[in-house]
Parts: structure tokens; sequence; C-alpha cells
DNA sequence: GAAAAAAAGAGGATTTTTCCTGTTTTTTTG
DNA sequence: CAAAAAAACAGGAAAAATCCTCTTTTTTTC
């Protein structure tokens, strides 16, 4: 970790007005440089190999197109856990939340704070090595609490990763099971299964589900 | 219209990073001057009336909890016809973004364009008046072939409502006319009436124009 | 206050969803 | 290869959702 400024950092953002304006804003601050932006994970992976000089933080977007913010964190722990990650979010979504501070992250922001909170979690992160609110706290707090069940809800299986989508349509489940190449049985059994696994009552659950974990919108 | 630089732009955006840093990237454009930026309608209704002079362009985010992109747009048409409105918005809506035409927006632009297309857009709109990309063009087109349906889905009564955000949850109908005080019958015809005016096919489809529509989530 | 419009409610039927308990087929693994 | 595990599939039934047409009650409007 470099010790004194310029920091530089990096923006991973499919927005590009949203990446070039943030550009702007951190490189008015003295301290900062922005070395390059990515617009998604595979975007970045590949802009930290021909990179000479790696960033000191990265602004991380969770919700991408290609490879989001979540595989891309995972990533980033595997191959530059020096690199501190500040994650960014339109969204209030505290399960994400937890996820991404699991997965590595050393901060989580939402994209409605002001030029100045940005500016001290920037460097909070670089000189503490994380930047946690309040409410990120409180929610670590509350998920440690809440006995872990092993459900393993993070790791659904391709075709129940496809069925959910489906089943975020308004196509009946003959229509998935055709569109799926697969008997209505079968179908039912991954419904059943993952009414199970996912604590649900119906089907408009899994579309919340879906929305919530972003596989959907 | 002025017809001299600086011209002056106003920003209507909920998200503070993204709105300072919008500014930033604007005032980086020596043509271009940030005058103000706005949380919301609300707040730009405000600062129009504080303000001794107005903006040229007003770029204006659709999405925003107060008072969102489609109601200002309206009011701004009564109230300052002159000023020419660009509508800015993450996600691309074919149906939100004629609405916002219809109601007077001189202009259409997704977050994820890159700044010289801001750029050029603003300059359009100050020469011309518009700035339609071919995507806005056709979908115009579209919208004029198809009738009009005299639908007023954007108006939907406050027990629709309510009955939307509660059918966009695990409730069954029946739950749901307990919680409304209602007979499950009324539900029923409450739901028959949204299918035909939305054109939905199942619940699901309520949940997800719940979604799209921001009444949910 | 009578007519018109809107809201609430109902009967009755079909389709879809949901649930439970299985069997058969395919894949994995020691 | 044989045993075990996972995936695919089924029968049958109850619950919920969907659909169509119609009546009653309440509110609005002239």
């Amino acid at each position: 970790m470099k010790t004194k400024p310029p920091y530089h950092i990096a923006i991973v953002d499919d927005h590009a007005l949203f990446a070039k304006s943030l550009e702007k804003l951190i490189d008015s601050f003295e301290e900062f440089e922005v070395v390059f932006h990515a617009i998604n994970g595979l975007d970045l992976q590949n802009k930290l190999k021909v990179s000479e000089l790696l960033p000191d933080v990265i602004l991380l977007d969770i919700n991408m197109p290609v490879m989001n913010g979540l595989e891309t964190m995972e990533w980033l722990s595997g191959q530059h856990p020096e690199i501190n990650v500040l994650a960014l979010t339109m969204e209030d979504e505290e399960s994400l939340m937890i996820k991404m501070i699991r997965k590595g992250a050393s901060g989580y922001l939402l994209k409605d704070i002001y030029p100045d909170v940005l500016k001290a979690a920037i460097f909070e992160v670089i000189q503490k090595g994380f930047y946690y609110t309040e409410k990120v706290n409180t929610a670590l707090m509350g998920a440690l609490h809440t006995k872990e069940k092993p459900v393993e809800n993070s790791k659904l299986k391709k075709k129940e990763i496809t069925f959910i989508k489906l089943a975020s349509t308004e196509m009946t489940y003959k229509e998935i099971a055709e569109e799926m190449n697969l008997s209505p049985k079968t179908i039912d059994g991954y419904r059943q299964e993952l009414f199970n696994k996912l604590e649900l009552k119906n089907r408009v659950g899994l579309v919340l589900y879906a929305m919530k974990n972003n596989l959907i919108d």
C-alpha cells in the first residue's frame, strides 16, 4: 500500500457517463488520480493485466451486465488481495452489502452520497484498510447473529437460475418446460426444491428473490 | 434562448455522487456552466423560484423518490416551456421514453453514454431545440402507429396501487382481501381490470409491472 | 332526487399452481 | 463395475389463480 499521494484509483462501472463524471470529480481532489476505468469485471481483468501500475483503490459498481460486482469481487480477492475495493451501488440492499463484504470488499457506498463522503471513504480505506458505515456494521452484526443456515443459497445451479429467470416472466410452467426442453414435472421439481431451499411460499416469492439477487432487471 | 456561451445547465438527480460528478464533467466543457442542482422535482421548483437566472437546459433524472421525472416534466412544460429538458435515465425503457417526450422533453439520454455524446446532445438541444437519437425516433414512430389506447395507465387509482403492492408479495388474494377489508371477489375484479388495462397475462406480470414503475423495491 | 358512473361483490367454471409421495434414468464416485 | 447420488419424471389431488358474465351498492353528477 502506498503511503503518499497521489493515490491511484480505478473505476469499474458500465455507465460511461457516470464513470467519466466520477473520474472528473476524483481528479479534482488533488490527492487522487484516476488511472483507468473499466466497464465490467472482464474489462477490469484485462486492464489490470496490461496496466503497469496497480490502483490503490478500486471503485466497483455492483450492477453490471457482463461480469457483475460479486463475481468481480471474488476474482479480485483471489488475484489482487492487496487492492482495496469500495463497492458502489444505487440500491441499499442489505443482503448484497453483506455478500460484498464477505467476498472481501473494504467498504460499501451508495451512489447518493455526497462527494465529501466519497473522498473521506477513499482516504479511510487507504489508511485503515476499510470503511464501514454504521449501517454496514449493523447489518454485519445482524448477519452474524442470525444462525448461518447451511442453505448455500448463493450456489444455485445453472438450470435453477435459468428456471428462476423464466419463472420471472409471464410464461406458464408448461411453456417454461418447453423452453428448457424438460418435462413439466421436472420443472415442478425445480420449483418445489427452490421453494423449500429458499423458504418461499409461491411464484411471486421466486420473482422477488430473483429481483433481490439481481437475476433479473 | 441564449445564443452565446456560456450556456447554463441545471441538474436534477437524487444521487448526490452522480450529480456532483456530472457537474464537474459539465464544468469541464468551457461552453457550459452548471448553475445549480436539485435532488428531485420539488427541490427543482424551489430552486427555479429563487434562482435569478434560469438554466438553458435541464438534465432531468427520471427515477427519483419524491417527485419523479414524469411529474417534474409535466410541471416544467406548464411553468417553464422555454427551458429545454434532457431526460436522463439508467434504463432503456421505451414506454418511459415516449411518455417523457410526450410531456415535452427535448431529448432522452441513457446514463451509459459517453461524455462527448452528452456534450453534443446539449449543444443540439440549445441550437435545434431537440435531440432525438435514432432509437427515440424509431420508438416514437412505433408509438404513433399503434393506435392511442385511452389507457391512462399512469393514473392508477390508490386502491389499485395498494393492490399491486400487496400482489407483489407472497400473500394470496384471499389474504390481500382481508388486508384491504374487501371481498375476495372485489380483489378479483381489481386483478381482472388491471390485467386488461395493462395487458398482463398473470400475477408475475403484475409484479414485473410494479418493478418497472417503481411501485416496489 | 333521478340518472349515470364507479365500486363492490357474486356464481360458476377452467386452468394453473402447489403439494406430497413416489419411480425411472442418468451421472458420479469409490 | 457396483453403489450412491443427482436429475428427470409421474400420478393424483387440493388450493389458488384466472376468466366471463352478471347483480347490488355506493358515489357522482346534472
